[in-house]
DNA sequence: GCCGTTTTCGGCCCGACTGTTTTCAGTCG
């Protein structure tokens, strides 16, 4: 049982009290208290014993008590009373975009459907259409929403989605009447996955520009049509939400649709408490009605006297008190990074060699790169025998040599092996410039077994950085079960770096714990893992997971000089 | 059910669009 779990148990109460169609306030207590705890580190059992779980903002006593009887019998009877008056199937009807709480309900109560099978065929014979207040047309968006959910367009990688976003803005750059595009939402916020893509604009005549856009040929369906706001799905399965305003209420337009949803919330109940309330056209006085509009969003924050908040920070994990008080981080940026500590080449399951990959380093403008290709243990990924890493290490030594403008150093990415030992003997492990370790096998182990076996590979003098450190793939693999804040601690002690890897299918540390080890003292690493010189570029990916752990130069080290880079690299061991 | 730099009670973000309606509830972001 884990923070993952209970919050799922304490989600799974909100969305059967919103079934019941109970207070919205007490469903969105549940709601908070399930994120809430999703965004904390420490282990929830811990927080238990030591009273930390009502100093969460969003957990009071009622919840914390009903997280405390979850923990000690395995089970919520609030919960279980509720489940009992709702089959299981009747709350995975909300899953259908457009279907809320009320549909729901009454699609059980007056037609006795209790799963989407059936909910499909209630359509399909009409009986749904026959419900008073609806008809035919909302059957019949039923039906699409579900063939949508069965293709799975939901979620994608910001991976995918920032190359199919700079396509779109591509096309929409012809929209007459259309200025000022921009996206917004998840997207700009850098959020490891995009749900739909939200694009903002100005125009003078926003009901011109919004048919244009609706009439696009990328336009699949148009789910809604308005005069400021429209919906689409796109030929590749992308929801995009359009937004259009007048140029004088661009900078609140824009910071309305950047979200997220936390951050809009606290930042309108702040705004409310010094008597001002938000929208996306500006910020009126309540009490004098007098309206403000701003053009950008430095404007914007600055009227509730507010620092201007990254978009990166805008989750609602404690910016806006962070910006009331003057005490945003001063984020790292693409800019500082000064070279890529994890890059593979032919030697393993890289698709070029070294010299490549050096010379893509060096068109980035990097100072120094790391080799670092696998170890042996990994079969399928072609490994280094302990013969061919000393084959190799001379191979590098000679590109190095043969390199005035990049410093090139010689690693590897070193198997931690099922008991925590490494996949090369400490004879090897010394003669190289930097060790990134990481798990690759038995995924499955339990989690005291798994912590301490990332532990003892960072108790290696040698280990520099634990690669991808919760081995996460996003919408493939789970992180396996390890406890991060004994990870933390130990790499605190060893003096590890831990990776923030760059792939958009890792981007593993995620923002929390990346959070959570800038917070207890662990140098971060931002890595790419790259196997062809086009994936350095996901570097991109890497630094915002970092802004988004509030990281600032000093917490990465790669943001070091060369020469400071080395002093690190000379530090004291365990 | 949670919360408090006016509050331990009385609040709790805000607006656009749709469908089925003649005025609004439901859903979404």
């Amino acid at each position: 049982m884990n923070n993952a779990d209970v919050a799922a148990a304490l989600a799974e109460v909100a969305e059967l009290l919103e079934l019941k169609n109970e207070s919205g306030f007490r469903i969105r207590a549940y709601e908070n208290a399930a994120k809430a705890l999703s965004n904390q580190t420490e282990d929830v059992r811990s927080l238990v014993a030591t009273g930390g779980l009502v100093k969460i903002k969003g957990i009071g006593s009622g919840i914390a008590r009903t997280i405390e009887e979850l923990l000690s019998t395995g089970h919520i009877v609030y919960l279980d009373q509720l489940r009992s008056e709702f089959p299981e199937g009747v709350r995975r009807l909300m899953s259908v975009p457009g279907v809320g709480p009320s549909l729901a309900r009454r699609v059980y109560v007056e037609l006795g459907v209790t799963n989407l099978d059936e909910f499909r065929v209630a359509a399909e014979d009409g009986r749904l259409a026959s419900l008073p207040g609806l008809g035919e047309k909302s059957a019949q968006n039923v039906l699409r929403a579900m063939e949508r959910v069965n293709k799975q367009e939901s979620r994608v990688s910001i991976g995918k989605a920032v190359p199919l976003v700079e396509e779109l803005m591509d096309a929409l750059k012809d929209v007459p009447g259309l200025d000022n595009l921009v996206p917004g939402g998840s997207l700009r916020r850098w959020a490891p996955t995009i749900g739909d893509i939200d694009i903002m604009g100005t125009s003078t005549d926003a009901t011109v520009a919004m048919g244009c856009l609706v009439s696009l040929p990328q336009v699949r369906q148009v789910l809604s049509h308005g005069h400021t706001k429209s919906t689409i799905i796109t030929d590749n399965g992308l929801q995009v939400d359009f937004r259009i305003v007048e140029a004088e209420a661009y900078g609140s337009l824009v910071q309305h649709f950047t979200g997220s949803r936390d951050h809009n919330i606290e930042l309108r109940e702040f705004a409310l408490s010094r008597g001002q309330s938000l929208n996306e056209y500006g910020i009126q006085d309540v009490k004098s009605g007098t309206r403000m509009s701003f053009s950008d969003e430095t404007s914007f924050y600055a009227a509730l006297d507010l620092e201007l908040i990254p978009p990166e920070l805008r989750e609602g994990r404690g910016e806006i008190s962070a910006a009331r008080a003057r005490r945003l981080p001063n984020l790292v940026t693409l800019g500082d990074i000064r070279g890529d500590l994890h890059v593979h080449t032919e030697w393993s399951d890289g698709t070029l060699p070294i010299e490549a990959m050096v010379d893509a380093a060096r068109q980035r403008g990097y100072e120094y790169m790391c080799i670092t290709d696998h170890s042996g243990g990994i079969g399928v990924a072609g490994g280094l025998s302990e013969e061919r890493i000393l084959q190799q290490i001379d191979a590098v030594h000679e590109v190095a040599g043969a390199s005035s403008d990049i410093h090139v150093l010689m690693g590897s990415e070193v198997d931690i092996r099922r008991d925590g030992s490494l996949d090369f003997p400490d004879q090897i492990l010394e003669r190289l410039d930097w060790v990134v370790a990481s798990v690759h096998s038995g995924f499955n182990q339990p989690e005291e077994q798994m912590t301490q076996r990332i532990i003892r590979a960072m108790e290696n003098p040698h280990v520099d950085a634990i690669g991808h450190p919760t081995g996460r793939l996003i919408g493939k693999r789970e992180p396996y079960a390890v406890d991060m804040e004994a990870v933390f601690a130990a790499a605190a002690r060893t003096r590890t770096a831990l990776e923030i890897n760059s792939f958009p299918e890792r981007l593993d540390l995620v923002d929390v714990h990346a959070r959570r080890a800038k917070d207890l003292g662990v140098m971060l690493v931002i890595n790419t893992d790259a196997h062809a010189p086009i994936h350095l570029d996901n570097i991109r990916y890497g630094v915002a997971m970092a802004r988004r752990g509030w990281a600032e130069p000093a917490n990465v080290l790669n943001t070091k000089t060369f020469g400071d880079l080395c002093d690190w690299l000379k530090r004291d061991g365990p």
